[in-house]
DNA sequence: ATAAATATTGTATAAATTTGCATCGTGTAT
DNA sequence: ATACACGATGCAAATTTATACAATATTTAT
């Protein structure tokens, strides 16, 4: 499955590199492991409610709506650098974690309020 | 002058209807008494840091930027009740309000923070 | 496991938005 | 008052984004 994986990485560079435009956001996808087309990604930010704005500059940039906290946000501390790794099975997301970080890891998860995401399941 | 009256026009019609685009907001504004071409909205709501996001049901709406408040917003009695009248005069737009309410009126203006408003002048 | 039901994606196309350019109007300076 | 400078606007072309439809892939039920 990598629709999951497309929507993580879509926010990521979204929220790192200020991007104007769908076809830009397409070429930093490139290379990256999951890819697909403008169509997509169109339909992608709308879920994602990331839209079209603009930055101090007056220029256009794709932002995420709201004051939504993405992964990119937070102290690397709080989630990015406790996950050790990340692969699907069955539909589940199986998250590794350093020992301890599990649940921290999971609230974390839980609070993001993700669409795709029903529940977590934590242990050490 | 009609810029100045347009910007307001077009932030009252999005705040108070769920517009999707720009061709919508054109024929909201028609019959109204500034009128202009799409290509002049395009520019309009750039300005006004207006964007197409998604509303609750996920459709496409033009929304204003972050948490900035519009006339509409306000309560009356904070300043559309108080104004009695506006016209321009060289490059001066007069407002006129009930004995008292200038400043009240003027403060609000000021923090507005409308880019085409240099500053105001209030008296009784 | 197999079939039915659902969801995802690409392709092609339509719809919507942005922009270059020429023009027009308004304010500014002489 | 006249000319100059600058912002605003329409038009048309270019670019960007959304969507209908058909083909797959994925999940669910039997």
């Amino acid at each position: 499955m990598k629709r999951a994986e497309r929507l993580v990485l879509i926010e990521k560079l979204i929220t790192e590199n200020s991007v104007s435009s769908q076809e830009e956001l397409l070429r930093l996808m490139e290379g990256s492991e999951v890819e697909c087309t403008q169509a997509t990604l169109s339909r992608d930010l709308r879920q994602l409610g990331i839209s079209k704005g603009f930055d101090a500059g007056g220029g256009y940039r794709y932002l995420l709506h709201g004051a939504r906290r993405t992964v990119s946000e937070m102290s690397p501390a709080e989630t990015g650098a406790a996950i050790t790794s990340m692969t699907w099975a069955k539909g589940i997301l199986l998250v590794k974690t350093p020992p301890g970080f599990a649940s921290a890891v999971a609230i974390n998860i839980d609070r993001a309020g993700r669409y795709e995401i029903a529940g977590t399941i934590a242990g050490d």
